[in-house]
DNA sequence: TTGATTTAGTTTGTTACACAAACTATAATG
DNA sequence: CATTATAGTTTGTGTAACAAACTAAATCAA
């Protein structure tokens, strides 16, 4: 039934620790939304605002959300003051969406909170663990661009 | 600014990498739960409950939500047969709550094509790096019991 | 050019989820 | 026994997600 050498019943397996790892790290993303108001969708959309000015379509494909959930999301950031919706001047139809710097600098301060709060679940790994850890969850990401 | 050796403004780093990993792990389950009509959290309910028969309470600090969510989590849940709510005998104040043959059933199923996807994203490492990152993963969330 | 069809995005309606505050009932404590 | 603490639910609010219907602009076809 199960003739991964690299695992068995009693190990913790990969998929256990990558799903429960996951868990960890969306829970950080959670906690520290919570002290700027975002929620982790939020803090995601913002993230991806950073470098980036998409039009609503290329925003949904990106969270990988039905359009009309975008155009909630974006409403609400927007009411916030976090971003605005740019006419596209080649399609009257169309917005870009940008960050404003009201957003920029939540973010930013969301983002510096982030790096610490993994950083120290990372601090029971060695540097040479940590760097492997890295390029490890780097080859996985790397087959979607 | 950045005393870190293992990282540089231009290499990914392991926040990066770890966050990013965790939103394509979370996809994976939120995709799989879909099939089966459960969401995130329902799953994760599920696969607590695999192997315990707690009390609200107790599923509330486990799954980190307000008493008052997982009464509703529980509540949509047990609708659909998927779990029971048991009294307690030694307070009659409490519940416990067991999954149903059926949700065990479901939460099976769910947990194959878990394990297959998560796999499938692993196949880009080689057997010796998965079994490393295993460890380092399990080495990361030991800490947290 | 005009008419049909796509495309971009919003709106509407529905459901799930999460929280906080108020509440009910039982348990524990003085 | 009266008080207080605990377990859980209820109620009210806001966010989030989807699907289907809709609007308006763009494209395609004749």
């Amino acid at each position: 039934m199960n003739n991964d050498r690299t695992s068995n019943k009693n190990d913790p397996s990969i998929v256990d620790g990558l799903v429960q790892l996951s868990f960890l790290i969306q829970s950080i993303l959670g906690r520290v939304g919570a002290i700027h108001n975002l929620s982790v969708i939020q803090i995601r959309l913002l993230g991806i605002l950073r470098d980036r000015e998409p039009s609503m379509l290329q925003l949904a494909q990106h969270l990988n959300l039905d359009k009309s959930s975008v155009s909630g999301l974006v409403d609400r950031a927007e009411r916030r003051g976090l971003v605005e919706r740019t006419t596209c001047p080649s399609d009257r139809r169309g917005f870009n969406v940008r960050i404003t710097s009201a957003g920029q600098q939540l973010v930013h301060e969301a983002a510096e909170e982030i790096e610490r709060q993994v950083n120290a679940i990372t601090e029971v790994l060695a540097p040479a663990e940590r760097s492997v850890l890295t390029s490890l969850a780097t080859k996985i990401l790397s087959p979607r661009e």
